[in-house]
DNA sequence: CCGATATATCGATATTTTTCGATATATCGA
DNA sequence: TCGATATATCGAAAAATATCGATATATCGG
């Protein structure tokens, strides 16, 4: 047993962390479903589908960004966002080896 | 882009984000944490070495359990609980495998 | 430069989650 | 059976998060 409980948590699991509070929301997985693959949505695009206000949804592409779920490029007056596969492979390999080795 | 945001979210996705919810805060990953490979914990010993009352501890345990990153035993007065590595790689294989087909 | 458009940010409110202490339930040992 | 112990549940308060409409910022076209 582990006794240091309050000790930091590993750089490793902060990264992986963001990812599992962006990815508990359900508007958040919503908005994940709405990527075909390798595409580029803009705000507005994302916005029409959804249920919510703009500025609602700006906010969840925001945690999804800054998470690394989400990349994002403005070109123009918009601002399109991919689904960072790469990133995500690297978080869940992360996470299995944690598994796989520490638990 | 799929245009169908309302929908119902898959059935592995929802079992994927339960565990994200369960991982993403930060006293549940400490939890997480204390557990030494294969080892068993009951909530006392939790608790003890937690900042956080029993009863708070007894609830993110609770959240961990039903998000299947726990499996947990009653042995006597105390509830045993341990890591369910076999749960969390599939998981996280099912998140690998969406990711790699569809995003 | 001016008006229109896309997005982000702000401020207020609503909702959800976390937290604790008190109480309820189950189990053990005497 | 009675008292002690371990855990779960309940109810209320505190904290965090989500939500919206209004406003600010940036960019484009004319």
């Amino acid at each position: 047993m582990n006794k240091n409980y309050s000790r930091a948590i590993p750089e490793d699991w902060r990264s992986m962390a963001a990812v599992f509070v962006a990815l508990g929301d359900e508007h958040r997985q919503r908005i994940l479903l709405t990527f075909e693959p390798g595409e580029r949505l803009n705000v507005g695009q994302i916005a029409e589908v959804s249920t919510l206000a703009r500025s609602t949804v700006s906010h969840h592409l925001k945690i999804l960004r800054q998470a690394g779920v989400l990349g994002s490029e403005k070109i123009g007056k918009e601002v399109y966002f991919w689904v960072d596969k790469a990133w995500l492979k690297t978080v869940f390999a992360n996470v299995a080896g944690y598994i796989e080795h520490s638990a």
